[in-house]
DNA sequence: TTGACAGGCAAGTTGACACTTGCGTATAAG
DNA sequence: CTTATACGCAAGTGTCAACTTGCCTGTCAA
């Protein structure tokens, strides 16, 4: 799939784009942490593997950044992408009373 | 499904953006225009019915809404709830100089 | 070194969805 | 009325992706 598939489909998946909210909230986080605060905000069952999966599509479509340190992988959010959404279909800015 | 998942499941699929550039391009087709279209500048041998099932998931989504007129039935691009997207997640708006 | 912790890899399963197929309805032209 | 046009509906099919399951690698502490 182009790169422009692999944006869409990224934030097509509930679960990936309450991690982008996760993320937004808090920058930085691991994997584990991510787990965690899933299950505590959102009521989300998810295991660990599925999350995994998740950062990696979210990672190939640009969203996520990923930096290594030790046994510890940070993960950080990069919303510039979007940007190729509203600049392929212009949305007009209303009531700029 | 609600509202939020519609409108990212509308985009997610790459028949459906193609037919949000052909109405952005022009405006108030019908659904055998689209098709016909699609078929030339995209080279997408979709079915009628492929094209009127996303026209649905692009109508749900609140993306396109229609108007009938005797026997045509005309489609009409909205962007705006794609201003959904870049208000939840903040876009840095770059390169000021 | 032993164990716990953080994460990765890959095969298998299941459900959602894009698409087809066939028929039905309404409007308009001849 | 007959025919063509423009579109709708619904059941069936096949594919893809989200998730599970099981095991493996690398890092750090005791």
């Amino acid at each position: 799939m182009d790169d422009e598939g692999d944006l869409f489909k990224a934030i097509g998946d509930a679960t990936r784009r309450a991690i982008l909210d996760e993320l937004a909230d808090q920058d930085g986080q691991t994997l584990f942490e991510i787990c965690g605060r899933l299950t505590m905000k959102h009521g989300l069952a998810s295991s660990r593997q599925a999350i995994s999966q998740h950062l990696g599509v979210l990672e190939q479509a640009g969203l996520v950044h990923t930096r290594r340190e030790g046994r510890y992988k940070f993960h950080h959010l990069d919303t510039s992408p979007l940007r190729a959404i509203t600049e392929r279909w212009p949305v007009d800015q209303p009531d700029p009373s």
